[in-house]
DNA sequence: ATGGACCTTGAAGTAAGGTTGAAGGTCAAG
DNA sequence: CTTGACCTTCAACCTTACTTCAAGGTCCAT
């Protein structure tokens, strides 16, 4: 399968997929004579390890160790699992500054609703804010 | 208080807060004979908002399309609140989509938890995830 | 009155995660 | 044998959010 076809499997462009082998994420694959790059089943397999992994936040970095790891022969689980431990903290942090964010905007558009139209002349905008 | 002692009080760096009021987050703070910015305790407050928002994972630019709304009124007040209360519902879309993300997550380290490090196999990478 | 900490500006650099372009090679169909 | 789709490399560019640097001004203690 040329990078076209895989590409188009995964929905991915061509020149991420260059970019991923680039940063290590995908190993060089075979060549045809002609130089093009020719890959197996596998890379497929490769790619949505990485979507997955992506869509849990995970970095290209990291997602790199993991591969390494796996290539190298050795169980990447325990790794994986220290990164979505430290995913979920970090999601957590996030959901935390959310919540309060909702609330500092709620306490403006109530503050907006108690001042009567009648204040929102041409002459006096918004001051309320 | 001058930019280094906000910039202690906010824990950040001097050249982000210069780098704030240029994306028009931060407005031009009054300035000393010298030239120094100057700040009121009004700053403090208004960065920590912004590092709410920031945490939220909002952008810098949508950061200071909610503080233009709070600081000049331009717009009529019924457009104002629309424009909060979007900015609402927007957040609570976001909230939503954290919450499935961290919940996703969890179930994977959780999966992990159970399955015995043998499940990996070159295959699959990391039947984690 | 001098050294060091702090401030100014504008421009350039960095990191992440790519995309785009130039210049050219390959291959199947007509 | 030419056209068009697809492939190659390398380099440059993009966005977001900053940091760093160069060159210089200010403030304060010793």
């Amino acid at each position: 399968m040329r990078i076209g076809e895989l590409a188009a499997r995964t929905r991915m462009a061509p020149s991420t997929l260059r970019y991923y082998e680039q940063r290590g994420l995908l190993r060089p694959p075979e060549r045809t004579p002609a130089g093009y790059r020719s890959y197996g089943d596998e890379a497929e397999q490769r790619l949505e390890f990485i979507e997955r992994a992506r869509a849990a936040g995970l970095t290209l970095t990291r997602i790199a160790q993991i591969l390494d790891i796996r290539d190298s022969g050795a169980s990447p689980c325990a790794h994986v699992q220290g990164l979505l431990d430290r995913r979920i903290v970090e999601i957590d942090e996030q959901l935390a500054q959310l919540a309060l964010l909702r609330a500092s905007i709620a306490e403006l558009s109530v503050r907006a609703e108690q001042v009567p139209a009648e204040a929102c002349t041409p002459a006096s905008i918004c001051s309320y804010l």
